[in-house]
DNA sequence: CCGCACCCCATGGAAATCCATGTATTGCCA
DNA sequence: TGGCAATACATGGATTTCCATGGGGTGCGG
């Protein structure tokens, strides 16, 4: 299918694991087999592109609670793979972000086709998230002051305005806005407003108020 | 629970169509019952925060079908009911972006969970989908002139770049701009940048080559 | 053929921004 | 205590933007 990607396998059947990582042997995919949860959360996992195909019945923990416990931060696409599976677990599956649900007996093709596009989402999502953890290390390199400077300036204000709203001269305003724009790497103020919108930075409400103000 | 909603209720069995309406009557919600797939989509609906309860097997198309055919357009979340359901359908139904599915027998709780949740989410969808149609109907009060100059802006090029960019004077498109502007309704060019990404308007890559072309 | 919408350009002044340089205070930490 | 980061301010000049007022040209439908 693709190179640099891997396949975890966590299933308490060892021939299903077996089974599976030969299919993936096949198709030149490395995997890594895991029989329980905890070992799958506790072991050191390579950091590429992956897949996460996931038994719903496991003897630690259930695989739907296994996807909330990793849900957090960023994990894998799971694919669940069940021989005694109801209709409320694949819901509840698919609801919280499961790619794919399939209940055994399942061709091989399924899961393979399963799995490719898992990878291939896992490829789109590691991109997005080193982008954001990226923006969100240089959010945090910014001073206290300049926090406080990027959302009014991405709100649309004035400098003069926003100089206002923080108490402190236009001049010192304009140093910190352009602090900020080089910390952040904007090479314009459109570029800045977008990347505050990815950082969910809040908008400042005080634009109108202030106009009226003048008004 | 709330005022000013409905509840489609779509199943070719009368008694559960009777029994579904009279429960949400008990709760004082409005219902309309259909008996197939294409009595739904032909029928006059009213216009406002609503769900649709969508039995999986109907005589004309299966709900599955019907809610790949209604996708297209704005309609409210689905609830699928179903007597007969297997989880491949399920799990289709919800990729797809059903709410949820109950599979029978279902208690009223569970009915009346997944439509309020329903309604909640269809109250915002609208919520954003007729700002998406203000903003649409903006963008198309636009000048062709003024679409063209509408990207260049957002991408955080000076009025003197995209001038260079469109052949014209830089006055000409600074006027260009305000009319776009004044047209679209923002307060700020960050305000705009902010509306051209709901619009999904495409970047302009031009501005690093500009920029090393002067260097 | 007249009006109207669209597109283009110029001039000039007010306002805002960008940028560099220089200065000062605070607070922390080695 | 000396250095360093963060915060703050001023001056002044270059650049950019904003806005109003003026003037052209095209093309289309009444």
């Amino acid at each position: 299918m693709d190179e640099d990607c891997i396949v975890f396998v966590v299933d308490d059947d060892a021939r299903i694991r077996e089974a599976l990582v030969e299919l993936l042997a096949s198709y030149g995919i490395l995997a890594m087999a895991f029989s329980s949860g905890g070992d799958y959360m506790h072991a050191d996992k390579p950091d590429m592109p992956a897949c996460l195909l996931l038994d719903v019945e496991l003897p630690d923990i259930s695989g739907l609670d296994l996807q909330g416990q990793i849900a957090e931060h960023g994990h894998p696409p799971i694919v669940f793979i069940t021989g005694y599976g109801d209709i409320p677990s694949s819901v509840r599956a698919i609801k919280n972000g499961a790619l794919d649900f399939l209940t055994k007996p399942f061709s091989d093709a399924d899961v393979m086709n399963a799995i490719r596009s898992a990878i291939l989402q896992d490829r789109a999502d590691r991109t997005v998230r080193s982008e954001m953890s990226l923006l969100k290390q240089r959010y945090l390199d910014l001073t206290p002051r300049e926090r406080d400077v990027l959302p009014l300036v991405v709100s649309g204000l004035l400098n003069k305005q926003a100089a206002a709203q923080l108490g402190i001269s236009e001049v010192t305003l304009q140093i910190h806005r352009r602090n900020v724009m080089q910390k952040m790497g904007a090479t314009s103020l459109a570029d800045l407003v977008r990347i505050a919108q990815r950082l969910e930075i809040p908008l400042t409400n005080l634009r109108r108020a202030e106009e009226s103000d003048r008004a």
